[in-house]
Parts: C-alpha cells; sequence; structure tokens
DNA sequence: TGTCTGTTATACAACTACTATAACAGATAA
DNA sequence: TTATCTGTTATAGTAGTTGTATAACAGACA
C-alpha cells in the first residue's frame, strides 16, 4: 500500500499517517491480518522519523485497529472495534462543526449528503483497484 | 446567544468559541449584521483570556464569518461567503478520514447520512427556539 | 475628556510535534 | 550461540501552539 506524506501540511505527519492507513482498512487494501511495514523501514521510505512512524502505529493500536505481535510486527486487527453510543458521539462531535460551516458557505444538506456518498463510493473502489 | 467553554476538553478554546459562533450563525440564533460581544467582556463572562478571544475573532474575520468596526465591534457579515472549489476540497478533506474511521467501525453509509440529517436538523430548529 | 472599541507588543508557562541517539528485550534464523 | 529483526523506552533538543498576563495605542463617540 502506497503511503504520502505532505510536509507542507499543517496535519501533523503522524496524523496523515494513521488517516491513510485507517483508509487503507476501510476500502480493503490492507486486509485484516495484513502485516504494515516495520517502524523502522517506514520511517526510513518517508525519510521522517521513527518516532513519528512510532506515534502513529501506536495510536492505531489504542483505537484498535491493529495489534502488535513482537518480530511479526503491527498487524490489522481481524475484528475490527464496533461503534459504540462513545463513538458516536465522538463522531456527532466530529461531524457538526462541519455542518455549521457547510451552512454558512450555502451548502445545501443535499449536496454534503452528495459528497458523503461519493467519498464512500471512492473508498470502496479504490479497496477493488488494488 | 449563550456561549460554552468547557476546560477540560482537549479542542482548543479559541476552536470551541468559532465553533460555536459559527453554529449560531448557521442557525440564525445570530442575524446577519448582529454585533457579538466585546472581546473584554466575552472573555471576562467566560473567565478567560481576552487574547483567546480575540483570537476566536480574528480567525472568523479571517474566514469572512464577521467584520470589524471600530467601536461597534465585531459584527456579522450581512454576505457569508460562498463555498468555491477550495473549500470543496477542503471540505473533503475534513470529511474523508471521518468516513474512513465511521466504515472501519461499521457504521453503514445510511447511519452516517441519517447523522448528518439529524445534525442539520437540530442545527436549523435551535436558530428557531431563540 | 472619558470611555468604549479592536489592535499590537512582550513575555511566560505548558504542551505538542518532530527529530536525534541510544539502548533494551523478545523472537527468529543462520 | 550469535546476528538480526521486531516494538519499546529513555533522554534531549528545537520549534511551534495554546493560553495567560500586563500594558499601551488609535479610532469613534457621547
Amino acid at each position: 500500500m502506497m503511503i504520502k506524506i505532505n510536509l507542507q501540511s499543517d496535519v501533523p505527519l503522524y496524523t496523515q499517517l494513521t488517516n491513510q492507513i485507517i483508509e487503507g482498512i476501510a476500502s480493503g487494501a490492507l486486509a485484516r491480518g495484513e502485516a504494515l511495514p516495520s517502524v523502522r523501514s517506514l520511517s526510513s521510505d518517508l525519510g521522517i522519523n521513527m518516532h513519528t512512524v512510532n506515534k502513529a502505529y501506536s495510536a492505531l493500536k489504542q483505537e484498535g485497529y491493529v495489534e502488535i505481535h513482537r518480530q511479526k510486527g503491527v498487524v490489522v486487527q481481524n475484528s475490527l472495534p464496533e461503534a459504540d453510543d462513545a463513538y458516536y458521539r465522538q463522531l456527532e462531535e466530529k461531524v457538526r462543526p462541519i455542518i455549521s460551516e457547510s451552512i454558512c458557505h450555502n451548502v445545501s444538506e443535499d449536496a454534503l449528503l452528495e459528497l458523503c456518498r461519493s467519498i464512500f463510493k471512492q473508498i470502496r473502489s479504490s479497496g477493488k483497484a488494488t
């Protein structure tokens, strides 16, 4: 799986990493049980520090996306976390300000829903492509 | 309009402020042309520093939500910014990781769309209420 | 003139993001 | 056993962000 880092972005490097890996899992590009590159190899591939990759991996572990086997390395969880009430609350907290902004920018409800649908589609198809 | 600050949250204070004010504008609770409290009065009401409020107001000005008249203070823009291509790109960048996460948590497309619809509804109705 | 407004300049403490070395411990293969 | 791979931990430095604290400035208006 291809991972790209934008050093100019104001999004922290480890967040860019976690986002892309989560999208990889969502799309199926990263299969359950598949191993991620080691912190050392990925950091040297991307030209960034080992600890930055480690921070991303630790966050993914914390949130239940991966588990870690010594020597085997970091592996995508077979059973991903199910959404519970806490997750839905936190999801709403993230979406709410985005919707407020959209309303102010005169983006209609339909337009936003359509954007969501197209992103769902994109993610699903990007998994099949790989 | 009621503004509440959560000092325990990991969301920066000035971000909490901008989010709530933007939601206020979106809902109509803050009318076009209406004046916001002065940085000094709002900061003392909330028990936070003047500069924190000022940072929120400056961000709102930067993004075109308010304009500033000396003496009159900070006033909601009559013509809010319209969504352009750049806005849609940045909107997709925000929504994309949320959708990836949702997929991994087994949240269906329909469930997420329904959440968006309910938030739209909430925001619109909260404006009428006030 | 006094008082309101936003603005600007400094400065400080705490925290975050990223980097840099270095070392440790478990697992595996030669 | 030894070498090499894995993640983990410790320490430390730089830079930037967040929030606070004083203080002063300039425009507007009663």
